[in-house]
DNA sequence: ACCTGAACACCGTTCAAGT
DNA sequence: ACCTGAACACCGTTCAAGT
């Protein structure tokens, strides 16, 4: 079932992503959705898990950089993925995965939580903002004239992972 | 008309602002907004750009830190001011302005463009996150025993901007 | 344990018609 | 130029009742 919303939600996009479509997907009444969930935000909360499974165990021979784009990969690799996770986050029923990567990636615990959750925030910020471009792309919603705004991701990206990675290189050196 | 839905959007939440809670509020049929927007993404995009509007104009002389907290003060102005920017990114009406003031701060145009990026797509989602454990502890969705969940976010947001400062102070040292 | 059927209180949007 | 009235095709969610 939540295998199904994923791939719906590849499919349509969160927009669409509607119970009663879900439903129609499993032909079953919208209604017997809710003995598996009490709602839409638990269904969503339980695909937002989904999406970053594929994130690596926590491993401190990794990079920043490494991490960063293992969890961007994740978020990249189902439509509107990004946002998914952003609006189920205050339930914190994933995430704590992700950051847990990132926090080992930053070489150690303690003070550098803080720094491990800002980058965690810049990722979830930057991919949202990149699937949002890319849907408003495929409507055909922007200027025609204006350069392809997917282009330059990567070099933003990379910007910013070089910020948080030059950040944990120089407390290293302390 | 965009007054009144900025105000309805601190009152209600993005979730509950309406086409036609809006119309009501106006005294007016729900009909009645669309021969002034085309559609709801149209008026979400008007009613950001007025959130940002309260980003100063770009000022070398600013810090980095400086520019970054009076982005994030705008977006915090309004309940889910950070998410209906966010859903409106695509379409570059306003935020344009609060990346000048960043590539300002940054000192320099050209090979800090990415990184003025990158540091806005962090603001946009920490100030996202942020506002989403806001209305997830006032529906008290979330554990009573956990600690509050907005209580360290000055610390997480301080050591973004820290990241990004420090990237900025290194490459004018060069 | 798991699902149906029917209802409730909503949505965004369109479009002829009014003034 | 600006708005109404009525409709269309949807929503999430609840709850008695079925099996």
């Amino acid at each position: 079932m939540v295998e199904c919303a994923l791939r719906l939600l590849d499919e349509v996009g969160l927009p669409d992503l509607s119970m009663r479509r879900l439903a129609s997907e499993l032909d079953v009444q919208p209604s017997a959705l809710y003995w598996h969930f009490v709602n839409k935000q638990s269904l969503l909360a339980a695909v937002a898990d989904r999406i970053l499974d594929a994130v690596p165990e926590p491993d401190a021979d990794w990079t920043v950089a490494a991490t960063a784009r293992a969890i961007r990969d994740a978020l990249l690799a189902y439509r509107d993925g990004a946002e998914v996770v952003m609006s189920t986050y205050a339930l914190r029923l994933g995430a704590r995965r992700a950051q847990a990567a990132l926090v080992a990636s930053l070489g150690g615990a303690g003070t550098d939580a803080a720094t491990a959750d800002a980058a965690f925030e810049f990722i979830l910020g930057h991919v949202t903002l990149l699937q949002q471009r890319m849907h408003a792309q495929s409507i055909g919603a922007v200027d025609a004239d204006a350069a392809d705004p997917t282009a330059n991701a990567d070099e933003v990206f990379e910007a910013g992972v070089a910020a948080f990675a030059a950040l944990s290189a120089s407390r290293r050196r302390v």
